[in-house]
DNA sequence: TAACTGACCGACCGTACGGTCAGTTTTAAG
DNA sequence: CTTAAAACTGACCGTACGGTCGGTCAGTTA
């Protein structure tokens, strides 16, 4: 068993409530905001119903609570994927590896956002993209734009379309962890890291066999 | 207010059940199992409640039955896509296209679908994985392998992750529409096949300027 | 000791849930 | 027209929901 996740006993705060945000977060992020009752909450915790709402006024209250603490923290630990050194290449791959490692370290709180971000409505929906991935994706989009004028990108790519497939190809990737898991063919879901290191080769070099350059021989190194 | 989707009159279909599974897609969709009540699809169907049980058994089974359709359609119309003639690339893009075309068409059941592949349990994702989504993955597979005897695709890349990459691009893409609109920078989630073209493009040929190649001529025109 | 506070609990309230049933209307074949 | 099945309904049931309330208890301050 290890330790909860993404709930570290703040100064100020009682066990009880830390417990309570502890199995709200698995909760919530496992079977959704309708699916989960108060009772069910206050029984993961071990506490009482009402003790709840001693320190919640509302199951809504408690779920925002547990979404920005979620999204705070992630966002925190975003902000320092894009500061890598080292050449174009290099940044991309480690970029997206971190990136990975993070959703699968963080995964209850990835999940509640992935969860809000792409299925709760217009509202919340901005909220995440605004606080979470919102500089995350301005600052790969710039850094993607650096590239083209250092002329390593290609001019005639939308860096946003390019930055979007980046940290969408990660996400999908976490999220249909589960159904890949069926697919005996997806071998690289098995394996860690190998799924980040394919698709970062793939996006960066292509798919095609490249018929007159030298690129070829270099990879095969 | 267009035709609702997904769902027509079959033989031997009443009208009430016909607007109970329209209703019922629709709000499944949105707002997923739990957030729904019979009550609300009454409603929306314009029937009374118990005429749902007369139709069926239970919320699971009326849940599994929208389901089922969803997906059996969802495979019969994935299943065409790829048999396109034409060159490698051509095949891919066309297939891109198509495939993102459907999930659009298709919005509701398709959400309803990636969400239950995607956060449902395993049960249900695997029903899915096995009758939806995996003839096509093993098409896709095959596809890129022929292509790697061809020796068009690239010989050190996992055919699997590949087809994952080009399908999930798109779902994910799909999923991300709402978001997506808060972002002034995704310029191409508002333009029809942008996305597909430029996503493709990247996929088959890469991110980065070639070094020594011709490729960068051709691709200008 | 007395006053006060925050954490916590068991019992309760009104409501909406999934589901049932007796009975009515519609449909269509004989 | 008769009749039986199918479609459909309003009223109802037991339960679980989100939320409230009065009160207990340990710890702190004066």
């Amino acid at each position: 068993m290890q330790a909860s996740e993404g709930v570290q006993v703040k100064p100020g705060q009682s066990p009880g409530e830390a417990a309570i945000l502890s199995a709200g977060v698995r909760l919530f992020a496992e079977q959704g905001f309708d699916g989960v009752s108060m009772r069910g909450v206050a029984q993961a915790a071990g506490v009482s119903k009402a003790n709840i709402y001693h320190h919640f006024s509302s199951k809504e209250a408690l779920y925002l609570a547990i979404l920005q603490a979620s999204a705070a923290e992630t966002a925190a630990l975003i902000e320092n994927l894009a500061d890598g050194a080292g050449g174009f290449d290099e940044r991309l791959k480690e970029f997206s590896k971190a990136y990975q490692q993070h959703l699968f370290d963080r995964h209850l709180s990835s999940r509640l956002l992935l969860r809000e971000a792409l299925l709760g409505d217009d509202k919340k929906g901005k909220k995440i993209a605004d606080q979470v991935v919102g500089n995350v994706f301005r600052r790969m989009i710039s850094i993607l734009r650096a590239g083209q004028e250092a002329g390593v990108l290609r001019e005639d790519l939308d860096p946003a379309l390019c930055a979007f497939l980046l940290m969408g190809a990660n996400a999908f990737f976490f999220q249909a962890q589960g159904i890949l898991k069926h697919f005996p063919e997806a071998g690289f879901a098995r394996e860690g890291d190998c799924f980040s290191d394919g698709m970062v080769e793939v996006l960066l070099h292509g798919m095609l066999n490249q018929t007159g350059g030298v690129a070829d021989q270099e990879r095969a190194s």
